[in-house]
DNA sequence: CTTGGTACTTTGTAGTACCGAGTACCACTA
DNA sequence: TAGTGGTACTCGGTACTACAAAGTACCAAG
């Protein structure tokens, strides 16, 4: 698939949300869930950007634990604010769809 | 609804590409149009900035008409690149939503 | 002749994904 | 024991996009 990246802008956050949200993890990890998913050329540098973001943001809960296999790793955890802004965004995506799928219609 | 605005990023000229290919039309147009679509606070110069990326992209042709009621408009009708445009968003935008579902129905 | 709706332009800003380079931990091996 | 490769995070800078803001200009109606 051609360059996504202008259209994952602000949709991607949603997504690593979602990932947290599922189940508490680490930076390397979701990259590797998102390049499984299909979004290939997501790299680690983006999803660091995006975890300090939702630090940043008060959306998370951080826990450092060692590995084993490598340099300890930064656990996420989704708290309240950040369960709430999973909710928001999930309301937006379907809006946006919504939209979109009403205008791919030729929609009146 | 909130502020769509990051994640209207990179489908909104999708949107203006759909909209001058159902139409010839011009740009307040087109913002009323996005408007009662339910894009209700694009303005005015978000438009018109996505109108000029694309004629300097050499997606559009555009006619200078007379308006009668205002100012002469711009309108703006997709050439073949145009078209090829188009069809390479929806491709990608049925892609990332398709990945999106998945990731949300907690895809494996 | 002022107001309001129509219509386009231009400059600047904020936010986001990405790039690139760097640091560092660990296991395996020649 | 030096080297390689996979794991794991950080940081500075860039490109692109939607948006804000201010301005110009055409026209009709009061």
């Amino acid at each position: 698939m051609d360059d996504l990246t202008e259209m994952l802008k602000g949709t991607l956050e949603g997504c690593v949300l979602e990932i947290i949200d599922s189940e508490e993890t680490y930076g390397y990890a979701i990259t590797r869930r998102l390049n499984e998913l299909g979004f290939a050329d997501v790299v680690e540098g983006t999803v660091y950007t995006i975890l300090l973001r939702l630090e940043k943001n008060g959306l998370v809960q951080v826990t450092k634990r060692p590995s084993g296999v490598g340099p300890p790793r930064k656990f996420y955890a989704l708290n309240g604010k950040g369960r709430q802004e999973l909710a928001t965004f999930w309301m937006k995506w379907e809006y946006i769809t919504s939209r979109i799928d009403k205008l791919k219609e030729g929609g009146r």
